[in-house]
DNA sequence: TAGCTCGTTGGACAA
DNA sequence: TTTGTCCAACGAGCT
């Protein structure tokens, strides 16, 4: 009998168009499905809340289709070598495969297991669509900057994709003959753990959970129908403009390249080599994840302020905009991007918090928290990141809403009380703009 | 090498 | 009401 792979699911958790699966099924060994639940290997960065309510019900989506394959999804939880050796013993799998992480404290991981592996293995591109080692400006540095990033990356992409991707689109999916699992023992039950939230918060957040990758495919399709408009509507929170992809692409529920493929608009392209962009970044300067890429920042006078930093997460801040974004991202797991950067700004610009506090909140409270843009967005926002030098660049959240919620329906829409007891401006915008241009300038007067 | 241009998403103010 | 200019000045990336 033929010795079985392992198919390490890590943050790709779908079937089709998966380059591990794929190698997996073309080995034609029986295959052995599994996940691994060690958040503390991601440590201080492993799933929040949101995040890790998401990932249950994806975790059941794909074992779902597994079931319907004959297999079904080995989920394991604790030190991820020790169980990979285990099973290895115990299944007598002579290869393993999975999708690369670029999370720094991932990329360290799996570098210790492959040195400390004795089988073969194979480690696939399944995340991005773009091979990020590969891409260098004139002076064979990384790029800093966005737009030439792209604009270089637009020379080859159009040649690469068609050159890589289609042996990696697999519509019609048949796993190799079953390994007998049950010999593996029965799963982990990490449902307690990934449920720890309180019962009324995940109850609330249910109806915004679309998990898995036949979930995932609905709302590309359904994007694809207005993606023409992308460029019109995607600044508005008060119209269903955007992809609402976020999440998918975070778990892996679909191919980035798959969107690509199927979403031609340039517009909404640009963004999704924005995604390649964040993790090219964080690739690159491991570091920009938790400090400021740009050093000067290091003596920004940030303001320790809990009693402020509650009313934004909560909400009360007294500016409508801020407070719909903030109540939205509460009540359901996601923000309209336009209004991350406007509730973005104000945190860190207004109230001259450290954008890592709001980096944090994010990360605990969106489906979609994502490790590389949620890094790059908030040093976008802040100043301290790749985009040079916008400083002055302080959104007003009362013009933003006037330009982008015009009849006001996003803001009525989270904040019932408008027009009846709604809470005053927790500081003055105009006073607090100039303070933090003065801060800025201080900054670089010192350095 | 030196010089030039540009920088995802802006705002205030003047005309 | 709309449009243009400035906000400060740096460094990435190109020519």
């Amino acid at each position: 009998m033929t010795n079985p792979i392992i198919v390490w699911f890590k943050n790709d958790l779908r079937l089709q168009d998966n380059p591990a699966v794929n190698y997996a099924i073309q080995t034609k060994k029986p295959i052995i499905p599994l996940f691994i639940w060690s958040p503390e290997e991601e440590a201080p960065w492993q799933p929040g809340a949101a995040s890790k309510l998401w990932l249950k019900h994806s975790l059941t989506a794909l074992n779902q289709v597994l079931v319907e394959q004959g297999s079904r999804l080995i989920i394991k939880q604790g030190n991820s070598l020790e169980i990979l050796q285990e099973l290895i013993k115990l299944s007598g799998a002579d290869e393993i495969v999975w999708n690369r992480r670029y999370e720094p404290k991932l990329k360290a991981r799996d570098e210790s297991i492959v040195n400390a592996l004795v089988i073969a293995h194979k480690i696939c591109n399944g995340a991005l669509i773009l091979n990020l080692e590969q891409i260098k400006n004139k002076q064979g540095q990384p790029f800093k900057v966005f737009t030439p990033f792209y604009n270089h990356c637009l020379g080859f992409l159009e040649e690469y994709v068609q050159q890589e991707y289609p042996k990696q689109l697999s519509n019609e999916l048949k796993l190799n003959d079953q390994f007998d699992l049950n010999k593996l023992g029965s799963n982990d039950d990490i449902t307690e753990d990934l449920l720890e939230a309180p019962d009324h918060w995940q109850k609330k957040m249910l109806p915004y959970i679309s998990a898995g990758e036949q979930a995932a495919l609905r709302s590309l399709k359904t994007f694809s129908k207005y993606a023409a408009d992308y460029n019109e509507q995607r600044d508005r929170p008060d119209i269903t403009g955007t992809s609402k992809l976020s999440t998918h692409l975070h778990f892996g529920e679909i191919s980035p390249y798959r969107v690509w493929k199927e979403i031609k608009a340039e517009p909404y392209r640009r963004q999704l080599i924005w995604r390649e962009f964040a993790y090219y970044i964080m690739h690159h300067y491991p570091y920009s994840t938790d400090n400021n890429f740009k050093a000067e920042f290091d003596k920004f006078p940030w303001r320790k302020n809990i009693a402020q930093l509650k009313l934004w997460q909560q909400g009360q801040t007294g500016y409508p905009l801020v407070d719909a974004g903030m109540r939205e991202l509460w009540e359901t797991g996601w923000m309209h991007n336009r209004v991350r950067m406007i509730v973005g700004s104000f945190l860190v610009k207004d109230l001259l918090i450290d954008w890592r506090e709001g980096a944090k909140w994010f990360w605990d409270t969106l489906f979609d928290a994502d490790l590389a843009n949620n890094s790059m967005g908030w040093q976008w926002v802040a100043g301290s990141g790749v985009d040079a030098s916008p400083f002055f660049r302080i959104f007003n959240p009362i013009t933003q809403a006037e330009k982008f919620d015009p009849h006001k329906k996003y803001i009525r829409k989270w904040i019932p009380e408008l027009e009846t007891n709604y809470a005053r401006p927790m500081v003055n915008h105009d006073a607090a703009r100039k303070e933090a241009l003065a801060a800025v300038k201080q900054l670089s007067a010192k350095a």
